[in-house]
DNA sequence: TTTTTCGTGATACGACCGTACCATGATGTT
DNA sequence: AACATCATGGTACGGTCGTATCACGAAAAA
């Protein structure tokens, strides 16, 4: 048998190209031979890791939520050891915010994936409602956590909270993207949210 | 000269059957001949109004806010003579979420406008930052009213809170058009907010 | 009544798209 | 050494898309 490639990671590579260019010209726009070209790959090749352009949009959706998994990660890495849930939550929002070109490239992208999955049937079968619903859980769980360790308001609601901040965050990502608001804006009403929601640390009287 | 027809009118018409067919489809997929034949007209006609599809677009747009506006008037015309700023906020942000069919295209086409005028900057001309900060500017405004009538709580942020319920709004409206999250429950999560803004009211006394 | 101009139709053109087909090195296996 | 098979390139095909062209009836203006 010939060269035996690593098919994962070529699979990888054409979908990191995609990602580019559809980030920077629009997902509507991308067509295989673009995808081609930014891979520096033939057309040819692109069709023989992925059949079919729908097979390639898939991974491509698929690819770039594991890619935005790891970028939260690295925040909540980046957040220090055992970081408080506040620290945990603003590093969660903050991370979906396009607030440079990585998070720019991702809030368009997933965007685009969730308009497109309204009319095109075949992307709606499943991730739409998994990846959400696995951050609004994971929210839900970190305000609860602080609701009962005092470090929150007793009153809060978490689950309803946890909608609201990812709702937030959402949608000014997009005014951002549109250019109608500034990222520090956006930032600021979260944090006037999370100054609402969590009591202020008792841990060191000044 | 000949016939004279309305050409006013025949866009909008025409604006209408882009509408329809683009709430079917999905913006990404109407063609001028999907549009033609939506409108029950030929090819050539859509061209002859028209001259170029971006400028098909362009109107298309521009009808759908002016029928979105309609629609929140209605609304607000329907809440009663002199409605309260909190009747007027609940009919504005019901207004905007896709409860039915009416709502679910406006959000739709509305949100796919926004995305493609990030990549296609000949749409990203004026209608993007004008109407958010129009309905941004309105909403804080009858916040600052309620607060300054005893309405609202007086520790309350008008700008911030109006961006945080449109931001709310319409990435709930999203979350419902995917499927993920009921009207039901994205209303209950607004009028949690609306019941942490305004204060009961004290007219009636039960 | 002639003429000009508007509204409308049918159709053609060139470009691009996704997909399919054919060919050919390269590399393991036998 | 012969062969089977994987990886890759080149290219062609059918379809559709936006746009342009040609043609004609109808009605207001002369």
């Amino acid at each position: 048998m010939p060269k035996r490639v690593d098919h994962e990671e070529r699979r990888a590579q054409i979908a990191e190209a995609l990602i580019r260019v559809a980030g920077r010209r629009g997902l509507h726009a991308v067509g295989m031979r673009d995808v081609a070209a930014e891979a520096g790959v033939s057309l040819r090749l692109v069709q023989y890791y992925f059949e079919t352009k729908e097979k390639l949009l898939f991974y491509g959706l698929q690819h770039l939520t594991a890619r935005f998994t790891a970028r939260v990660g690295a925040r909540l890495a980046a957040a220090g050891p055992d970081p408080g849930p506040r620290a945990t939550v603003e590093a969660l929002l903050l991370a979906s915010l396009p607030t440079d070109e990585e998070g720019r490239t991702f809030h368009l992208l997933y965007s685009s994936y969730a308009i497109l999955s309204v009319t095109d049937g075949a992307l709606a079968a499943q991730p739409f409602i998994d990846n959400p619903d696995a951050a609004e859980n994971a929210l839900t769980g970190l305000l609860e956590t602080a609701r009962n360790a005092g470090l929150a308001d007793p009153s809060v609601a978490p689950r309803t909270e946890a909608v609201s901040l990812l709702a937030m965050a959402a949608a000014m990502g997009t005014s951002i993207l549109v250019g109608q608001r500034t990222p520090e804006s956006a930032i600021a009403v979260l944090h006037h949210h999370l100054n609402r929601i969590f009591t202020p640390t008792p841990t060191k009287p000044q």
